[in-house]
DNA sequence: ATAACATATTCAAGAATATGAATGTGTTAT
DNA sequence: ATAACACATTCATATTCTTGAATATGTTAT
């Protein structure tokens, strides 16, 4: 039923997480966008040393999040899906929200004990 | 303009993140849903033990992403914000969908090198 | 061929995380 | 007051992640 039912989905989604988890891969996600963007780029736009920058472009290629293309002496990288950027978005308006949801009053425990 | 413009958004955003990366945490806040759960409904429905998921409700606990309420001997934790289901949720869409985005060909780097 | 450049990769040590085991705390029943 | 129960917390270790430093690779210009 659940879009999660699937353990592997889990998995992949908890893979997902732990890889976009860290605040420069985000900036670097979001520095790139939905267009693409060589190290340089990113070196001058998020002022984070060369070979930090692409430390963590290697994680994002290993984890299936960005490709990379090479052109002359450049290397483009870019989301393989820009939707991800959805997904961040999303997040970050989720953080940032301060309204709480109003508190949801409900309960019947399934587990052995309550139903017996 | 950007969402994440703010540096602790950004930050806050990772943090979101990496609390949430974890399968067995991902199963909890599905369990737990948008209604509210005891730690033997958790471990009756995911089959951990209970100290392995008081622990992980800890953990989110102090991430403010859930809130505890005690009734007898009973504590029910339920999401702060429910809409957290549907980062989630989302997020395991991007994970699932084949369908990769079509590459965006662009370029112009505004770094020292390239402007100049 | 050599040098300069853009970028990738490897290495290692410290920091953070995960998780099993043991134990503590608050509540209800007797 | 004691026991049973539901759950939280602490502790310790194994594993993973982070990140600075060093170095390697592929490309272009000379």
């Amino acid at each position: 039923m659940n879009v999660l039912s699937q353990n592997t989905t889990i998995e992949e989604t908890s893979e997902l997480f732990q890889t976009i988890a860290s605040a420069a891969r985000l900036e670097i996600l979001l520095a790139i966008g939905a267009g693409e963007a060589c190290v340089c780029h990113l070196e001058s736009m998020l002022g984070y040393r060369q070979a930090y920058i692409s430390q963590h472009l290697m994680a994002l290629r290993k984890a299936k999040i960005i490709e990379s293309r090479r052109e002359g002496r450049y290397i483009y990288h870019r989301l393989r899906k820009p939707e991800l950027l959805d997904v961040i978005r999303q997040a970050a308006a989720f953080t940032d929200s301060k309204t709480l949801a109003a508190p949801t009053p409900a309960k019947d425990c399934c587990c052995p004990k309550c139903i017996s």
